[in-house]
DNA sequence: CCCGGGATACGAAAAAGGTCGTATATTCGG
DNA sequence: CCGAATATACGACCTTTTTCGTATCCCGGG
């Protein structure tokens, strides 16, 4: 039985974790470029949040090397679809199907043709039981 | 021009919020008792937290009265619309899609087949252009 | 009239999250 | 060998959130 182990990242975490979802691997210094994007925070923020992330147990690295290199220690399907039900508790009283139609009706995040074909299908398959 | 006041209730305030939202208006007791279901906490922490949810104008409350009347002051959905799109853009990277993906694949919570179909009507209506 | 139960107000402190300054170590060019 | 550049470690601090203890007030029963 290996536990599960299901954390709840925090904001900053979250950020950090997309970028090394997206890029596998990353050292501080990368991460922290990515995130100097659209965030004005000074590196050794980033550093210091990755060492507890770290700590956590929600990042690997490897510190063989004098720059240290991490990676996501937590699954990233299994990360969103947790706090995702954590949301259709805390949110809207345990339907996911409220969720789905605020999502879909997201003006300012609209989905695509393809998009919208690979819910279809999805749908289907559910149906079909 | 009314600001939206888009405000980002904590997980204690949400919890609240849910209530309120359910049962429309509410006292303290009422909130606390309901909120006492699946949580150890203490009256006075309650009346805490509504009393600074007062404050920052997310609920409002009759006072005319020795024991206060509660109401949220936020519109649900207006609510969960911000908050989902906060949750697609840090977890699943702007793509509404991926989270609705994750949604409907969510095991422990299963849409029911009237809840299939509305969000079939959804989906025709979207694609409908 | 007095008291107890139940209500609100308020202050304070614990917890959690985020930010950074500074110390120290390592590497590398000159 | 020296110093600048760049890494990590670590502690301190500030806010926000959460939690309560305590004071105070008000109402109704006896």
């Amino acid at each position: 039985m290996s536990a599960p182990k299901l954390v709840k990242p925090t904001e900053s975490e979250l950020e950090i974790l997309q970028i090394l979802w997206l890029k596998g691997t990353a050292t501080v210094r990368e991460v922290h470029e990515e995130l100097a994007r659209f965030k004005d925070v000074g590196y050794t923020t980033t550093l210091k949040l990755m060492q507890i992330m770290h700590e956590k147990g929600i990042v690997k690295r490897d510190d063989s090397m004098r720059t240290h290199v991490y990676q996501a220690a937590v699954n990233k399907e299994k990360t969103q679809k947790h706090l995702l039900g954590k949301m259709i508790d805390s949110l809207f009283g345990g339907s996911p199907t409220q969720l789905v139609i605020q999502a879909l009706g997201d003006e300012s995040h609209k989905a695509s043709q393809e998009e919208l074909d690979k819910i279809q299908a999805l749908l289907d398959s559910l149906k079909k039981r």
